[in-house]
DNA sequence: TATTATCATGAGTGACGACTCAGGTTGTCA
DNA sequence: TGACAACCTGAGTCGTCACTCATGATAATA
């Protein structure tokens, strides 16, 4: 009981948040290298922790890739946002898209529960605000003209996962993302 | 040493043949249904078979997913090689890969084992005359003018199996796989 | 039909991974 | 500094899965 859902109970001690950090690190690291199949023990054994300790943090293996979820969503929330702020809002979209899919090519357990958000896989919910993100770049690339009007949030969506699973498991290079992404630009920009 | 590399060793024995068939089935439908992950004991239950009938005929879960995935890209080809034959060449590719994208929603095997021609997967030769009748496909539409002479078959290819992926493991519905497919098919059709 | 090589059976083996818990350690607070 | 709750440790439990093998069944052939 020290990363569940209710609010605030305590401030951890020190060498546990020290460890809790820690693993939430080494995980990231792990999982991305391995996909989510990767063992706890790898995690635990990365993180210079014992394996026991990690269970005390995240009594399941879903609570931990839960918890890496939400910290990457929330940072490329956050980057959307940014791009949104300032960046022309014509390419904007399509610069985020083109960074998302870019990182796929090593973060195999982002894509994998990017995806399954119909599913019950690791997510919590903080696809929403993700998906907020990307509906006010559409609307602001759209206004711009860089994007027919017809196209939806949940297209971009879907396009976004299936391009980032591609890259992915396809081990697309760099020069065959940039192509396919032309592709699917292209097709975003008209009817 | 029944199923495996040197040719035509001698017939196999009736059952045998029945059994090996069977087996083919079972796992065709328990892959597709439960993924690449599924125990090989559901297929041999599947089957009506013990566990060790399955690994008589193939000696390893490996040689039991190349087996499958190469009874279903031959069969994928030829219904390529169908559609290049009679149907109009400027659609023929677009229903191609519609069709293909269609199936994934219940393939899940297939799919991840047909992005990850780079690695080591189960997959044997089979990619190569399947490649070839999308070079086919591509070719003809790029004629026909239904798609833009740049386009590449390692994109067309790179873009069926990210589609795939998505309506795979997105959950994608009809509606949103043809609304996605339409995006894509723009991109194909403009500079 | 008798013979036999081929095949089927399914309990068993070994490896691995998620998760537990009894006992030792350490931060914190009075 | 002492006392204790919070924390860490890691060997062990339990379940699953790919794969094996001794024994029994059966199709093919003479």
């Amino acid at each position: 009981m020290v990363a569940s859902s209710a609010g605030e109970t305590r401030p951890l001690r020190a060498d546990a948040r020290r460890n809790r950090e820690r693993i939430l690190g080494a995980a990231g690291a792990v999982f991305a290298e391995h996909g989510p199949a990767a063992s706890t023990e790898q995690v635990a054994e990365r993180a210079g922790v014992a394996i026991g300790t990690v269970f005390r943090h995240f009594p399941t293996k879903r609570d931990l890739l839960q918890a890496i979820m939400k910290d990457l969503l929330a940072r490329l929330t956050a980057e959307a946002t940014a791009l949104a702020a300032d960046g022309d809002p014509a390419t904007a979209l399509f610069t985020f898209f083109a960074r998302l899919v870019e990182q796929s090519a090593n973060q195999k357990t982002v894509i994998e529960s990017l995806t399954e958000t119909g599913t019950d896989l690791p997510m919590a919910g903080a696809v929403g605000p993700f998906r907020d993100q990307i509906a006010t770049l559409l609307e602001r690339a759209q206004a711009a003209g860089a994007v027919r009007p017809g196209v939806r949030t949940d297209e971009v969506m879907a396009l976004l996962a299936a391009q980032c699973q591609g890259a992915l498991h396809g081990g697309w290079d760099a020069d065959l993302r940039g192509r396919t992404l032309a592709i699917v630009f292209a097709g975003l920009r008209h009817p």
